[in-house]
DNA sequence: CTTTAGTTTGTAATCGATTTCCTTCTATTT
DNA sequence: AAATAGAAGGAAATCGATTACAAACTAAAG
């Protein structure tokens, strides 16, 4: 059994509500009480039960996340910044591309104020049911559902650049591939940087040629059906642009396997710079997501929604910058652009 | 707000102890009036709020689950095991490799009725306090303190099969790169699996090389730190067996960079069978391990110990077997071997 | 028709922490 | 010395669900 406040209490001889005092600041507690109850504290290691808390104040300070891929650097974000102004964060795992409504038990069922969904692609239908009764922040991924709240980059400017810097390459046939959801439906972010790589090409006079953009499961596996898809075309694209990094190397790899030269014949790129891109041969041009910042803006964004629920009628959009990572795999030589 | 108890009661006309008494299966409520509840029920899409539940049942009937390395399938395992037995999960993750006494805040604030560790590295002395006070199970990393319960491959009949396997192919310079926590001493599952090594080289008559065995940080990094060194010796060895893949990924990407030919020159082999394995250059030899019923058996391990506190006086082990894959990283066909 | 046994239902206590309300005590002013 | 304001601390209500206990009701037996 754990500690209770009564028990710190009678160690202190005084009474509950001082202790609770005590530890909650009110300060209106005489020094030597004070002193007294904080001995209790320490000598009993109690700590305040979080379930008891919860209940009375009717407020839980906690926050569900729901995540399908782990990204360390945004969990870190989102924990620092909650713990920073006092809550809790609870991880749930989504395996899959799509999330379903099970995901959420732990808000309906009052063990968390709200959440905050990275890189989760989700249902419209599931999603309004969700910001109507709940304080949720999305982040990474996008959406098309006018009240979200979003924490992202800049998808459509980063792609936009990267596209040019395959471009001032020499690069003309630019394929992308996105990242599909079950329904076969592209993830938005898939879809917000694709609309990058038309501007690009827009800007040059290439029209966008269909057969090249694709969307796959994410992962290696995805990215090597995209790639054996792509060198099965007549005319074969001179540089691949895929939306994670993964699907980059799937693709890579697959290519090597038919002796297809990166960068020599085909210019690869990827997406989140992840560490794998400095350990693959050739080193993996990619993009850099600020993901401590996205994670910390996520619970800024999540805190400023929460405590001011009647307004929400409108969603609140935060994009943040991106930056090229410019690598081996285009053929550039390895140096920053920003 | 969350619909309560009493408000399906109101709406029922039934007092709330029998809304309880439908909801928790005592079946000694009239037919009518079960009927008038459940209807309530699914009107008000009323779902009992679990902080409630806790407070008064002085459990959670929650698992908190502490991880450093992502691994999907032990989650699902884990989700599944403890969702059939009624059972919540709440994850924390815990960067980098050892883990400190903050990660089990949960425990101490009562929102946990107990924790399992996978692969997580952590101080004996914190270790033997958490279980002095709650139902802990450790799967995937193994630990030296008696009374902890474990959940794991046989490190060492495996590691053993593997060494054997590289002496099959005519390797006798075999190296071992393990993974390291923040004091430099070696992941205890490196141990056992060195030790396999040992025996398997001790059988042909081969004493072992301390020089050939070192120890590095989880990731790429590692991996092409640990190559370097290797390569930096008067007697280089021809295989490398890595107890991580990712270890094994960074390891080949250095030895490709210096121009040596794996496993032309040096034979190299992971461990855990993750995806890239199949994605890589060449194909990774490794080791899979079952995560999905570790994580079942963990928590089956779990409930048995929690339902049996007095009698835990002594560690259960629990040891699956895991299953040699063999790929080109090792100059073998790609055949598998059990 | 009364008694008894058994079943169903409601009332109220409970879990732990917080907070309102009220009492007690101290200090200041007249 | 009496009056009053203000500070400090304790008693008790509260949050939502469960459950011990008591009350009410039904059915069977005498």
């Amino acid at each position: 059994m754990l500690t209770t406040i009564g028990e710190v209490a009678a160690k202190a001889k005084v009474s509950v509500a001082t202790v609770s005092r005590v530890l909650n600041g009110s300060c209106k507690v005489s020094e030597e009480r004070r002193r007294r109850v904080l001995q209790a504290v320490k000598e009993l290691q109690y700590e305040p039960n979080l379930v008891g808390r919860m209940l009375r104040k009717s407020e839980t300070r906690t926050i569900l996340v729901v995540f399908s891929i782990m990204l360390p650097d945004l969990i870190r974000g989102i924990k620092d910044a909650a713990a920073a102004a006092g809550y809790e964060v609870i991880l749930q795992y989504s395996p899959g591309p799509d999330t379903d409504a099970s995901q959420f038990a732990m808000l309906h069922r009052g063990m968390a104020d709200g959440a905050i969904l990275p890189e989760i692609q989700i249902d419209n239908t599931l999603l309004a049911l969700l910001y109507d009764q709940f304080t949720i922040v999305q982040c990474g991924e996008t959406t098309k559902y006018p009240q979200a709240h979003v924490v992202a980059v800049n998808n459509e400017e980063i792609a936009c650049q990267m596209t040019r810097h395959l471009i001032e390459l020499g690069r003309k046939r630019i394929a992308t591939v996105g990242i599909g959801s079950c329904q076969g439906r592209p993830a938005y972010f898939s879809r917000e940087r694709r609309e990058g790589v038309r501007r690009a090409l827009d800007e040059i006079g290439i029209p966008l040629d269909q057969q090249l953009h694709l969307d796959v499961q994410m992962g290696y596996r995805g990215g090597a059906e995209a790639a054996d898809y792509l060198l099965s075309l007549p005319e074969r694209p001179d540089a691949i642009f895929c939306f994670q990094d993964t699907v980059a190397v799937g693709c890579i790899q697959s290519l090597h396997r038919r002796g297809v030269a990166v960068p020599g014949d085909i210019a690869v790129a990827g997406f989140d710079d992840s560490e794998i891109c400095q350990f693959i041969d050739p080193p993996l041009t990619s993009v850099e997501q600020p993901f401590y910042e996205i994670g910390r803006e996520a619970v800024r964004t999540w805190l400023l929604i929460h405590h001011d629920r009647p307004n929400r009628s409108i969603g609140r959009q935060v994009r943040l910058a991106a930056r090229l990572v410019i690598r081996e795999s285009t053929g550039g030589s390895p140096s920053f652009v920003d």
